[in-house]
DNA sequence: TTATTATATAACTATTTGCTTATATAGGTA
DNA sequence: TACCTATATAAGCAAATAGTTATATAATAA
C-alpha cells in the first residue's frame, strides 16, 4: 500500500522549486486557501512580475493551477499532481500561514470577487 | 505525537540543499550506507573538489557527518539532525541507490579500510 | 626524510536565479 | 470607443551556484 518510487532527477526538480522561502510560502498557502496575483504581491511586497515568475514556474511543474475569475487569476495547489503525495508531507511541517490572508481580509484588500 | 514545525525559512534552505541531483543521491545513498569522497567521485565522474563541496554544504547544514578512517573520510547522514525526519520522508519515495556502491565492490574500487 | 594518496580550499568561470523596470495582453467599466 | 486594473512577458542586472584547475593539508608508506 505505498507509493511508486519517484526519480532522483524529478524530485531534485520539485525540492529546488520548493527551496525558496517565497515559493514554499506560496504552496503552503494554498494548500489551504486560493489566492491570486495580486494578493501574493501584497504578502510578499515583491513585484508583481516577481510573484508571476514564481507562478509560472511552479505551473510549469504542475504544482499548481489557475483558474481566471473576471481580472483575477487565482491560483490553486494542483492536488492530483503525482508529486503532491511528497509535497503535501514536507509541507505537513510548516508553520499555519493562514494569518497571511486573515490579514489581508483586515486591511479590506482580499479580493472576494464572484 | 507529532513533531514542531519547522520554520519556512530554513525548511527552504533545506530544500534548496537537497534539489540537486547530485546532492540527493548522496543523500540516498548515505541514509543506508557510509561513503567517503573518493567512492562519491567514482560514483558521479566529477572532479573530487566537486563533490568536497557538496558534502562541505550537506555538512554545514548539519545533515551529514564525518568520520575520519586513516587516510579516508566517511561520510554518513547525521540521524540525529533535527531535519531528519523530513529528509527521511523525502528519501523514502526515492529508488534504492545500493546498487551504486555495490558496482565499486565489484569493480574492486570499494574502499574498505579498517 | 621523501613520495604517495585522500581530502580541503582557493581562485576562476559559465550558468542559473531572483529580482527589477518597461511593456504587452486581457478583462471590466464608463 | 477609451480608460483602468490584473496579469504576463521581455530585458537587464547582481548574486548565487556548480563545476573546473591549481594548490594546500594531512595521513600513510618507503
Amino acid at each position: 500500500m505505498f507509493k511508486e518510487d519517484y526519480s532522483i532527477e524529478k524530485t531534485a526538480e520539485i525540492l529546488k522549486l520548493l527551496g525558496d522561502k517565497t515559493r514554499l510560502t506560496m504552496l503552503k498557502i494554498l494548500d489551504k486557501q486560493t489566492c491570486c496575483v495580486c494578493e501574493f504581491v501584497e504578502i510578499f511586497q515583491v513585484s508583481q512580475p516577481s510573484i508571476s515568475q514564481h507562478l509560472r514556474k511552479l505551473k510549469a511543474a504542475g504544482l499548481v493551477s489557475e483558474e481566471r475569475r473576471g481580472q483575477w487569476i487565482f491560483y490553486s495547489l494542483h492536488k492530483a499532481n503525482e508529486y503532491y503525495p511528497l509535497i503535501q508531507q514536507i509541507l505537513l511541517h510548516l508553520p499555519n500561514q493562514e494569518d497571511k490572508l486573515l490579514e489581508l481580509e483586515e486591511k479590506g484588500t482580499r479580493v472576494s470577487c464572484c
